[in-house]
DNA sequence: TTAGGCTTGG
């Protein structure tokens, strides 16, 4: 019989296992290797329902977890069931079930980049001549319950039909939560808020004795599905409360990430429509609700001392001193070779009142996530004691509190790779140089601002807004739907383009174009076509400008006409005015504005003049050339210009001079291509920036050696050329997703923003 | 029972 139940007595089956099978172990499972004579056991975590495959065999999916290999990043694996052995199970399998797969096949799982469960399945099938052993307690229920749904149905109430008094079921988004915190009376209590679309809101009151049966949420935007809890109306508004037999399930609210139900139980049922309910609330509140909520900080938990304080480190180093809680060296718990390495980096935080059983209960080694810790600056005229101090305060106001997350939790992960990839030699020797900061102390602001700035190198770029958001890693983002903003934490790969003058274009912000910028050639070719017609005598002198014109002394006899224009009648310094001129060479327009404040290139039509074409700058000022957006000007009379001279101290703008010209016009901006990857993946984003990023003016940048040169050290700051990934810098940006639609085609693009590099890079 | 989101504090 290919599907046998053992029973167990006293934790062992009463009928043994066939001798000849030998147990298999979930980490020595690979591809390539025979396993007729192996088995492998698990713990039911996931049935999907019983379907047929196009050819009419049966299929039964269901998920097995090695509880021996809990620690390891991956302990669940896919087992893949044909045939009559797939409807047997389906009949007799409960969620929590230990289940016995004997002489199986392996093979790859295409599924394991999604899942994150093993890289091999187990197919098992009568054919293959395996055979499952369900090891139950009460085989005589489960006959009698065995049918073709093992599962009730649940039917889930949304949350705009809630009614006093009632039990129900029901699914949510979490809007607000308090992380669970010993209450005052017997029970774990933890607070949730949920949204779902009917855009109705609950809050709910949990309480547990234990720990583990209250809702695993870690951030929110997580999604829970909470089963048999009872609602009541309290001050005028429906309000959730734990009932006998509360039961919930909490899931990642990322669009795409893997659907695993976190949930102390066993037992629970999770089908296929469930999974489908999962994704359509991630995908609504993808676009309906903005998910954000207080700061929460996440760290590795080293060392508690006292009972009221503990030592945790997240990879980096506080850009402030911070105070550390006097301490005996015999108080300390945590690993001491490690805390002593890492003496400069760790934070104290410092618990109060209902966190403080919590905090107590910690293990050393875990990965916390503490909401809203209160950071304190010591007061600035205590020069000797500027320092930042950590502060849970008591109470439980707007999700204060620490909440606990499982190795398996991918912001976990990431973390671990994030501590595992900081270089701790570079970070103690960085630490030498400012022996001042040992004793937690500075001795004055000067001290503490180059600290600062010491500190800021651990990121070769420092963001200038929202330094409240946590980062993320890059597979999240490239897993959800836009437009989103984040803040990450990469290096730069890569970027494009590599020869750094072609990154320069010119953007027009009413049309969103792009352009190249045209070069000295185009200007000498329109300049020498224009120089044709000659200056009209007739448009010299006017009220609003002087004229000079004179004729070259060389073959060509070229004419060139000078208009400078006055102010209040009378012609200004030099480094003050603006003129206009009509038949000159690239070179003299060159020489003139360098000495004038601004050069308008013009030529004379019958009865005005006009500017040159849209390909030519309609202004030359210093070393820029600034040119207007062919599609969107419409360029109005020269005379325009004698209202701004009216002016009583004309600035001469560019942008005033664009504006009364009916010029729009085009701005110098860098694009540029960067891949940035971090431990979770890899992703373009785009650099658009007038000056903000680089520190540099676009405009500049191509007329100028130095600003040329200083934008290439930064870049191979950045990226040294042949450089392993290992050995690049880390860079902090702001990243924001967006949506372009071409057709049918739609594509998410990432572009940088609120970034800059670190004043010290270059 | 507890808390019933909405802080200022050692």
């Amino acid at each position: 019989m290919p599907v046998q139940l053992l029973k167990i007595i006293k934790g062992e089956s009463e009928t043994p296992l066939p001798s000849h099978l030998q147990k298999e172990d979930l980490k020595h499972l690979q591809e390539g290797f025979d396993y007729t004579n192996k088995y492998f056991q698990g713990t039911v975590v996931l049935c999907y329902p019983l379907t047929k495959l196009r050819d009419g065999t049966d299929f039964f999916k269901v998920v097995l977890q090695d509880l021996n290999n809990s620690c390891s990043r991956i302990n669940s694996i896919n087992i893949l069931i044909y045939g009559k052995m797939a409807e047997d199970c389906a009949k007799v399998i409960r969620h929590g079930d230990t289940f016995v797969v004997a002489g199986f096949k392996l093979a790859k799982s295409p599924t394991a980049r999604e899942d994150g469960r093993h890289g091999c399945h187990l197919e098992v099938s009568e054919e293959a001549g395996s055979a499952i052993y369900v090891r139950v307690n009460q085989i005589a229920n489960r006959v009698l319950h065995a049918a073709p749904s093992v599962a009730p149905k649940y039917v889930y109430t949304p949350l705009n039909h809630l009614k006093d008094g009632t039990v129900v079921n029901l699914y949510g988004i979490v809007k607000f939560f308090k992380p669970p915190y010993v209450s005052k009376g017997t029970d774990y209590c933890s607070v949730v808020t949920l949204v779902d679309p009917s855009n109705a809101k609950l809050t709910c009151t949990l309480f547990r004795g234990n720990l583990d049966s209250l809702p695993k949420i870690y951030k929110i935007g997580d999604i829970v599905r909470f089963h048999r809890i009872k609602i009541r109306e309290y001050n005028g508004q429906m309000q959730g409360i734990t009932s006998g037999g509360f039961a919930s399930l909490t899931f990642d609210g990322t669009v795409g990430a893997p659907i695993v139900p976190r949930t102390s139980s066993k037992l629970y049922t999770f089908l296929g429509e469930e999974q489908k309910t999962i994704e359509e609330l991630r995908a609504w509140a993808a676009s309906n609700l903005s998910i954000s909520g207080p700061a929460a900080f996440f760290f590795f938990f080293l060392n508690h001392f006292g009972f009221f304080s503990l030592q945790v480190w997240d990879g980096t180093k506080c850009p402030y001193p911070t105070w550390k809680v006097p301490v005996e060296a015999s108080d300390l718990e945590g690993e001491k070779a490690l805390l002593h390495q890492l003496r400069n980096l760790t934070v104290d935080i410092l618990v109060y009142d209902n966190h403080v059983p919590l905090a107590k209960s910690l293990k050393i080694g875990s990965f916390l996530r503490i909401y809203s810790i209160r950071t304190k600056q010591a007061s600035a005229d205590n020069a000797d004691a500027s320092h930042v101090e950590f502060h849970l305060h008591g109470g439980t106001c707007y999700g204060r509190g620490i909440g606990v997350l499982p190795e398996s939790n991918p912001d976990v992960k990431e973390l671990k790779e994030f501590l595992e990839s900081v270089d701790l030699a570079d970070s103690q020797n960085a630490e030498s140089v400012s022996s001042v900061e040992l004793d937690g102390t500075f001795s004055n602001v000067t001290d503490l601002q180059s600290h600062l700035q010491r500190c800021q190198q651990l990121s070769v770029t420092v963001l200038t807004d929202h330094q409240d958001l946590n980062n993320t890693g890059l597979r999240t983002i490239l897993n959800s739907t836009a437009p989103q903003q984040y803040r990450i934490r990469a290096k730069l790969r890569t970027f494009k383009p590599q020869k750094l003058h072609q990154s320069i274009k010119l953007y027009c912000s009413k049309c969103n174009s792009l352009k190249e910028v045209p070069d000295g050639d185009d200007f000498d070719l329109i300049l020498q076509d224009s120089a044709t017609t000659a200056p009209n005598p007739e448009l010299h002198n006017t009220s609003w400008y002087g004229s000079v014109m004179w004729t070259t002394q060389d073959q060509k006899q070229r004419k060139i006409a000078i208009h400078f224009v006055k102010h209040d009648e009378m012609l200004q310094e030099p480094e003050h005015t603006l003129l206009m001129i009509e038949g000159g060479t690239l070179k003299e327009i060159w020489k003139l504005s360098r000495r004038f404040k601004c050069v308008i290139p013009v030529r004379s039509t019958k009865d005005d003049l006009e500017l040159l074409d849209f390909s030519a700058p309609f202004l030359l000022q210093g070393n820029v050339k600034y040119y207007g957006c062919k599609h969107c000007s419409t360029p109005k009379t020269i005379k325009s210009l004698s209202s701004l001279a009216a002016e009583q101290r004309p600035s001469w703008e560019p942008t005033e001079i664009a504006q009364v010209l009916g010029i729009v016009p085009l701005q110098y901006v860098f694009i540029m291509k960067f891949t940035l990857v971090d431990g979770t993946g890899a992703l373009n984003a785009y650099l658009f920036d007038y000056e903000k990023f680089f520190q540099i003016p676009a405009s500049e940048i191509l007329t100028n050696n130095f600003l040329q040169q200083k934008m290439q050290m930064t870049m191979n700051t950045l990226c040294p050329p042949g450089r392993k990934l290992d050995d690049l810098p880390w860079l902090e940006c702001f990243i924001k997703s967006y949506n372009i639609t071409d057709g049918t085609k739609h594509q998410v693009y990432y572009q940088i923003f609120d970034t800059t590099i670190a004043e010290d890079v270059v």
